[in-house]
DNA sequence: TGTAACACGTGATCC
DNA sequence: TGGATCACGTGTTAC
């Protein structure tokens, strides 16, 4: 049976931590399958304290690193303690988090969500006259615009408006659509309706889209604008 | 609790957990000044060691505290580990300074130091003509608009135009001005420039603003608008 | 002098 | 088991 940790093996007055323990193996042995059992216990015992230190020491180094990163991103935060960075670091996030909420109430930020929504902007349904509202927001990337240009014209849909907003990365936009001159009189507008949000989707949502996760950073904020 | 602390006055069989340790002053001393030193010595350390892990207790808590409300605020940190929340927090605010940061390079949006600049637009310094742009920045507070314009109507001035936006409890504004039809012929722009900063001054940085701070958490942000 | 903050090694606990 | 995380009490240093 091998070793364990258990002090059922060690006598009472063993004490582990005096160095006469170590020297164990080299005096005559009468009991061997218990003195080799007795090394290997303190061999591994000391191996295991080891690696064990060595892990607390990593895990502490790791969290430290985290909060000197932080210390570098919050402002007049040297000398701080750890609770007060921490302290600090919590009413930052606050303050941001509060002053991107008030933005998003008044402009049309995108969220961190996926999404795509077609409505009727009126009764008429089977009329060329019809407005469509198509809404999508996804991560940004430099060939959207073009993506959905075509998109749009391959439905031979025409943007009669739009309000786009890209903000860190994310896009948020909202299209006023309807049926172009190239369009069939008879057009059936919920089977259009059904198109536009698959062809949306697939723009917007598709998972090719995270390949571009790093390069659409370099796209910047700017307000609602017309896209036509 | 270890006794090393005291090793040499205590012999290796005496067990500081034991409460009967805490019991030997009562008993009959042989050995008065030995004793009482041990006894003093003994008490002394042991109510030190007790105050310092209560208060490295302490100091933990109010880490942990801290720890746990930005588990709240970071939305997916439940059962991330001490490191792993800290980095998600990194991320976070990272991702929300970022995000202020395009904003504002859009938007006049304000920054969290007081200031205020004024400036000619036009080189016709003694001129009734002549466009003078007021800048500040601030905490934002309900009476802010109408010391604003008391000030001005004071000074003999018009608003020809303004971009206000308030953001976070903090306001920044530049204003057009120009002498009104009750301001004399022959004013002198440099010392309307000098009391303009003056009196901006005074409303905008002076130390009592900081009473409205709480107050002035109410204010929304709203886009650039004109006022006059 | 004691108070506060930190790093350390260890025991306990959970997969 | 072994690896990882946490709370704990302690030694150390600085003011």
């Amino acid at each position: 049976m091998e070793n364990s940790f258990c002090s059922e093996y060690w006598p009472e007055t063993c004490d582990v931590n005096q160095d006469s323990v170590y020297l164990l193996p080299q005096v005559p042995c009468y009991f061997p399958q218990i003195q080799c059992s007795h090394e290997s216990f303190q061999e591994r015992r000391e191996s295991a304290s080891r690696s064990h230190s060595e892990a607390e020491k990593r895990r502490r180094d790791r969290i430290n690193a985290q909060l000197s990163t932080l210390r570098k991103l919050i402002p007049t935060s040297e000398k701080m303690d750890k609770a007060a960075l921490l302290g600090s670091v919590v009413d930052h996030v606050k303050d941001l988090k509060g002053k991107t909420a008030e933005i998003s109430k008044v402009l049309n930020t995108p969220t961190d969500i996926d999404e795509v929504t077609i409505e009727h902007l009126n009764e008429e349904e089977e009329n060329k006259g019809c407005l469509l509202k198509a809404s999508f927001c996804c991560d940004d990337r430099p060939e959207l615009f073009s993506e959905l240009q075509r998109a749009i014209n391959n439905l031979k849909l025409r943007v009669m408006g739009a309000d786009i907003t890209s903000l860190g990365g994310r896009i948020k936009g909202v299209f006023m659509l309807c049926p172009n001159e190239n369009s069939a009189n008879d057009v059936c507008m919920s089977s259009l309706k059904r198109s536009l949000r698959v062809v949306l989707s697939r723009i917007a949502i598709s998972p090719s889209t995270s390949n571009y996760r790093i390069k659409s950073k370099r796209q910047r904020f700017f307000l609602p604008a017309h896209f036509s």
